[in-house]
DNA sequence: ACCCGTTGCGCAATAATATTGCGTTGCACC
DNA sequence: GGTGCAACGCAATATTATTGCGCAACGGGT
């Protein structure tokens, strides 16, 4: 397997995570190497971890969720006992779309959809009802202003 | 065009939304119709924006950007002017993967990725020295705690 | 400098998938 | 009961994915 990532990679990489159901044969054109090749290198990347797996982008407002929010939340104990049983609190949870665990004031922050106010408060009641809460600060989005792909790639390695 | 979506429909964003490269011969078998029909409903879908587009998912921190960080920023004025142009200079920003215009407190905040924490501090000057804004202040990420489909569609619709 | 193992390329052939055309069916609305 | 619409699925074709294989480039060891 390869040890490091050469041009053709990460241009494969910045056009799959710009349009990630290119053809192959699409793709191969537009990093300058045959079909073949270029496949492979797909699956190895798959392999590798590298690429994840490829998402559907959905508007998420015309299907019924109009309301997106951030829930940031302050837990009593920061053991890690206890973050493992926020983070597994958190999976059930299908309105939440992200959450990561921050450094500094707040311990979580998650970003919430829900079809409506009265769905997101009782949703949010049923966080700050949960064990090891300590509070829950919430902040409704009025706008998205920018959704980029996970990594930007201009054709370079940021590392170079 | 449909008025409005049955539930094979929603069986299809759900299984893209889980994996946006499955084949359309896989998909009609899992929402239960051929592949034809199963394609055109697809096609629909995205000429309607139902479906926005298809990514790639990456894994970021294999590809140099270790450090991932909310930045919550406050400005100055919110005019609607004003406004527009802080978001026109977020979409200027490469290490912005994601902003939100918020209710309350804070006026935006954003989701940053930089390779390093050096990058990320003078990225935050950056920001701090732009027009209109008061003051950012910054939380960085321990770790991604979820990372879900765009939607949490179960098979029906959230609306009944 | 040469040999040799390794790696990745691309051609060509095959398998699988996407796409189109068309006839049929179910259903709402006269 | 007829008619028009919408969506289905079959079958045919076009396009794409995938595999096998031979070739060229590179690097290490002698």
């Amino acid at each position: 397997m390869r040890a490091h990532l050469d041009s053709v990679d990460w241009k494969i990489l910045a056009e799959l995570q710009r349009d990630g159901r290119m053809t192959n044969v699409e793709l191969s054109r537009r990093v300058g190497i045959s079909a073949p090749p270029c496949l492979r290198r797909v699956r190895t990347l798959e392999e590798q971890g590298l690429i994840q797996g490829y998402r559907a982008l959905l508007d998420e407002k015309r299907l019924g969720y109009d309301l997106m929010s951030f829930a940031m939340v302050h837990l009593i104990s920061q053991a890690e006992i206890d973050l493992d049983a926020f983070q597994r609190r958190i999976d059930q949870w299908p309105l939440v779309r992200g959450a990561w665990m921050l450094s500094g004031d707040v311990d979580f922050i998650m970003l919430c959809v829900a079809p409506d106010l009265r769905t997101f408060q009782s949703f949010v009641l049923e966080i700050t009802a949960t064990p090891n809460v300590r509070n829950v600060r919430t902040a409704l989005t009025l706008k998205q202003a920018k959704n980029a792909p996970i990594v930007p790639l201009e054709g370079a390695p940021p590392t170079g």
